[in-house]
DNA sequence: ATCATTAATATAGCATGCTATATATCATTG
DNA sequence: CAATGATATATAGCATGCTATATTAATGAT
């Protein structure tokens, strides 16, 4: 009547991310960014100059977990926070040079470890894989429905 | 060309996992525990007395991070250390009555929140993805076959 | 037995995530 | 337009995870 851990999805969630970050962080060790960063920049390379509250809502972080890891990304000159025209209490974020170049190699490195990780499903398995994922994050997500 | 997260099974992990958490952390909150030393439990519920070596290796993470958990738990009455009579370098980590007591209301808890996580899920469904992961999480753990 | 190596834990320092709270600015309303 | 409430960001404080390094004890080789 244990708690089986193989059995919980939490639990394995867990240690896969876990695996995961740990080979993220690997892979784009050399280009000097890291994961959360890197997650930051996928949105910005999207679009560039967005505001705080957009990365927050798009990565569904909390405000002050973004505000971290954009003073960190600034600090090691990723981005740029610019006043905001038309609000002086929030800001754009501008990548910087740097963070645009890192684009094509950082993608490229998240890329080949999802393949790696995925590399003994099928693909058929790999669509499943993600599918399911994505509909027990919709379950879990809390609403983020409102405007 | 863009990344795509949604497509991503490292990046829908890392949400997923982020979302497990934080209703685990919820769902556990009363009984004043926190998920590290939930998972860290799960191991001495089954076999009490361990050493922080052990219980290392079966949470797969890192010894210094176990050593901070354990730290932490100590502090707030959930485990004892004590000497190993066999070897001066180790411990033995006994649990308290106080977390022999919540075995049962944070299983429950736990087991709870898989459920909800699932509940969008077949039957079907819900085995495919817990043997995906397991696959998944086989394919990057990194060779725990040493002794 | 002694010295070098290995092993078990601890500590320092950092990144990422969270909650709670503070601050500044905008918007609304009387 | 002044007061109030809402909004955008920042900061404090903590947990969990990591790497790198220190400390202490056991083992092995000479």
């Amino acid at each position: 009547m244990e708690f089986d851990k193989s059995k919980s999805a939490g639990y394995l969630t867990n240690h896969l991310a876990r695996l995961f970050a740990s080979e993220l962080q690997n892979a784009i060790r050399h280009l000097e960014i890291a994961p959360a960063q890197f997650m930051t920049m996928l949105e910005l390379w999207r679009e560039d100059g967005q505001t705080q509250k957009a990365l927050v809502k798009k990565l569904d972080v909390e405000q002050a977990t973004m505000a971290n890891t954009l003073t960190r990304m600034e600090r090691d000159g990723l981005i740029r926070r610019k006043p905001n025209p038309t609000d002086a209490r929030s800001q754009q974020i501008w990548l910087t040079q740097k963070a645009k170049k890192l684009e094509g190699p950082a993608t490229e490195a998240a890329g080949s470890i999802n393949n790696i990780a995925l590399a003994d499903l099928s693909e058929a398995d790999r669509a499943q894989f993600l599918d399911l994922m994505r509909r027990v994050i919709a379950t879990l997500q809390p609403e983020t429905r409102d405007a």
